[in-house]
DNA sequence: AATTCCCGCCAGTAT
DNA sequence: ATACTGGCGGGAATT
């Protein structure tokens, strides 16, 4: 219906990798539902207002409620948890890859047979209870079909993809080791292409959100994720094996946004990809949309009091609060520059919509923050 | 050439 | 059967 005839400048072509990323897709859909008054989220509205295919929204919201921000509510409906589910599931995924995979994998990775596990221990249904392990020989009658398929989902791959960072002293990986661990022992190349195929989208999803980050590994100088996400501070031992890891390296690598107009994409058929352009102007419309509001913190909590619990988050923690935190705390680890964290996306937007997009981002933080500190994360939620 | 990773086909699942 | 979900891997964009 409607041939293009889109109003708006539509420039030629400009298309560009970097805006059809999942990265910034999450983003999108972050800035769009981290609002007071959502609670629910349709599928179908995410994808229209977001310009995306439902494909796309999928993953998104597969590793968001892997992370615990959405549940799955029904057919084509999610529940928004928030930012302040994060912690909670983090510290799930944590305590069960400890149970389950005892040894470490220290510096040299000494190849470990097993592999999978899953998180949630009632409720939820993200993940299923334990569902083998795909060991070599065993299997007595064909392993569930079902829990086959579900073993592979992005879900179960972005859980096991963090409980990597967080059960495990490495801090630092490549992709393709993390495919390698993550799946079995020796696996056909093939496959292990196809999962790093997706720890790519789980890494772009997890980037964007700013829980890990990509660097290159100091030695083999290849590029590499490390984590960024909350720690846990040592309350008792040091257990840890960061120890006074300070190299506070600014890398930029992530930046979301790219306005270059780049290579098009192949000299577009006929100009008729409306598609495209509409696309494009949804998305400044979604961004631009209700950042006009006044801006005031959306506390939700009256009465918190704030005060420094186990954990401290990076991510989420607006740069001033977060430093005054630490500086504060005294035992924890978990030094980061959240200055530096934060102007990498300063320098780079050109545009009006993108700056309002941080704006709105920093209140967010604030919100989630409050939210986080105001409450004991620790305690069950149900 | 190697690394990233978008796109969308199409097989499972749910209704 | 129809509608949702979402593995999977081809191959184009990037490095």
């Amino acid at each position: 219906m409607s041939l293009a005839s889109d109003p708006s400048k539509d420039s030629r072509s400009t298309y560009c990798r970097k805006q059809k990323s999942l990265g910034l897709l999450c983003s999108n859909f972050l800035s769009l539902y981290n609002r007071e008054g959502i609670e629910t989220i349709g599928l179908d509205d995410a994808a229209r207002r977001l310009g995306v295919e439902r494909r796309r929204i999928y993953d998104i919201v597969n590793v968001l409620e892997s992370i615990g921000v959405l549940a799955r509510k029904a057919k084509n409906r999610y529940s928004w948890k928030g930012f302040g589910a994060i912690p909670w599931t983090l510290q799930q995924l944590k305590e069960e890859g400890l149970k389950e995979n005892v040894s470490g994998f220290d510096g040299s990775s000494s190849a470990k047979g097993s592999d999978d596990d899953d998180s949630d221990s009632d409720s939820k249904p993200i993940v299923s209870s334990q569902t083998e392990t795909l060991n070599p020989n065993s299997n007595f009658a064909a392993a569930s079909k079902s829990d086959n398929r579900r073993e592979k989902s992005l879900g179960l791959l972005t859980q096991n993809f963090v409980k990597l960072f967080l059960c495990t002293d490495v801090d630092m990986i490549c992709l393709d080791e993390a495919a390698k661990i993550l799946l079995g022992d020796g696996r056909p190349p093939a496959m292990t292409r196809t999962k790093v195929r997706r720890l790519y989208d789980i890494a772009n999803v997890l980037s964007s959100m700013k829980f890990i980050e990509k660097t290159h590994h100091p030695e083999t100088r290849k590029p590499a994720f490390r984590w960024l996400g909350m720690r846990e501070r040592s309350n008792d031992k040091s257990v840890d094996t960061l120890g006074a890891n300070e190299s506070k390296k600014r890398v930029f690598g992530t930046e979301l946004t790219n306005t270059t107009i780049k290579r098009n994409r192949v000299a577009l058929p006929m100009d008729g990809i409306s598609d495209e352009a509409t696309r494009k102007q949804l998305l400044t419309e979604v961004k631009c949309e209700n950042l006009e509001n006044d801006i005031h913190c959306p506390k939700q909590e009256p009465g918190l009091t704030s005060s420094k619990k186990s954990y401290h988050f990076g991510p989420f923690a607006p740069p001033s609060l977060a430093q005054a935190e630490a500086s504060e705390a005294d035992g924890m680890k978990w030094v980061h520059d959240w200055e530096s964290l934060a102007s990498t996306y300063r320098p780079q937007y050109h545009n009006q919509a993108l700056k309002d997009l941080f704006a709105h981002y920093v209140e967010a933080w604030k919100s989630w923050y409050l939210e986080v500190a105001g409450k004991n994360p620790i305690q069950l939620i149900s």
